[in-house]
DNA sequence: GGAGGATACATCGGTATCGATGTATAGAGG
DNA sequence: CCTCTATACATCGATACCGATGTATCCTCC
């Protein structure tokens, strides 16, 4: 996941780890925060695996930056990623977003509908957070007030990305035909 | 996160890991799934830390099962984690959801109040997931369409949620002036 | 002139998690 | 009879992540 955020950042412009931080924080970090000894390491893992290239850029303020550029392996890295997302990506929401964030990265508007697809195949399976036996339960069924609130707020959720899911493949779809 | 959702389970009955196991996949697992390998240890920990007992049950079927009990440290334990969630578990819907889902355990109406309240004013503030500068940026300004339904579905959710967490708010008021 | 904060990177230990794999038994189905 | 699946637990290595801590510079404000 910060592996995808730290490629899709780059894929724009080349940019230090510390500006990459702020704008990682700013996508995902009042939801989820990312330690600055999470980034560094991983942009060593991502330059180990010659996705990026790292240029060092002394004097210009404090300690010397380190400008990370994406290779071109990192940018075919990228829209690997962004085309097939593993399965986790596609559920948990967080992992989502950060798909959703670059995904305008992928050249291919058939190859984002597809994406998005895979997304309301599994909005569209009907999954609850409680059963009784196989069967999910409504919110209604509920006694305890904070799982209703899990139900309704999951709900809400639901329908306003399948209705958001539906019409961007429709105008993705309407667009190369 | 794990370890609420185990000790959560637990307060209710004394489950075996497998059953613990397949109640912690239906609750988060469509979203996130836990894999073995990260249950047994944690229930390893949970007990290591005398949070929890375990009775060898043979011969009932196969493998012999391992009927957990909470114990009393772990009943308080669990108590303190939902009354004093971590700052991650107010943000982080995954947590959150999972805070929810246990809140019940909590005896004290008020203090059931507080956690919403707490997360009540993480919604409240504004945040986004796209700046301009200092200023979060809404939906209509966005050109990519992918980033524009980040923020329609995350508003949508915000809405509902806004809106559960006040009116859940003031009935545990009332109930308890 | 000195304190404090922002910039910019780095290391280290600890731990949570994952994926793969292993071991056993019971019951269903062919 | 044999295979497959479900039940039930376990280990192991790899890795991702976190929190704490360290280093160094520059700028601002008092």
């Amino acid at each position: 996941m910060l592996e995808l955020a730290i490629l899709g950042f780059l894929y724009d412009a080349p940019l230090h780890g510390y500006e990459l931080r702020k704008r990682i924080t700013a996508l995902t970090g009042h939801v989820k925060p990312v330690a600055e000894s999470t980034l560094y390491p991983a942009i060593k893992r991502l330059e180990k695996a010659d996705l990026l290239a790292r240029a060092t850029q002394p004097g210009s303020v404090a300690a010397p930056r380190h400008v990370l550029t994406l290779t071109e392996t990192g940018r075919n890295e990228l829209c690997r990623r962004l085309a097939e997302p593993a399965q986790r990506d596609i559920t948990d929401e967080n992992r989502w977003f950060t798909v959703l964030a670059f995904l305008r990265h992928l050249d291919d508007p058939s190859a984002q509908a597809a994406v998005l697809r895979r997304r309301l195949a599994f909005l569209e399976e009907p999954a609850s957070f409680f059963y009784s036996g196989d069967r999910p339960l409504r919110a209604e069924e509920l006694d305890d007030p904070f799982r209703r609130g899990i139900l309704t707020i999951a709900r809400a959720t639901s329908r306003a990305e399948l209705a958001w899911l539906r019409a961007t493949i429709d105008s993705l779809d309407a667009g190369s035909p």
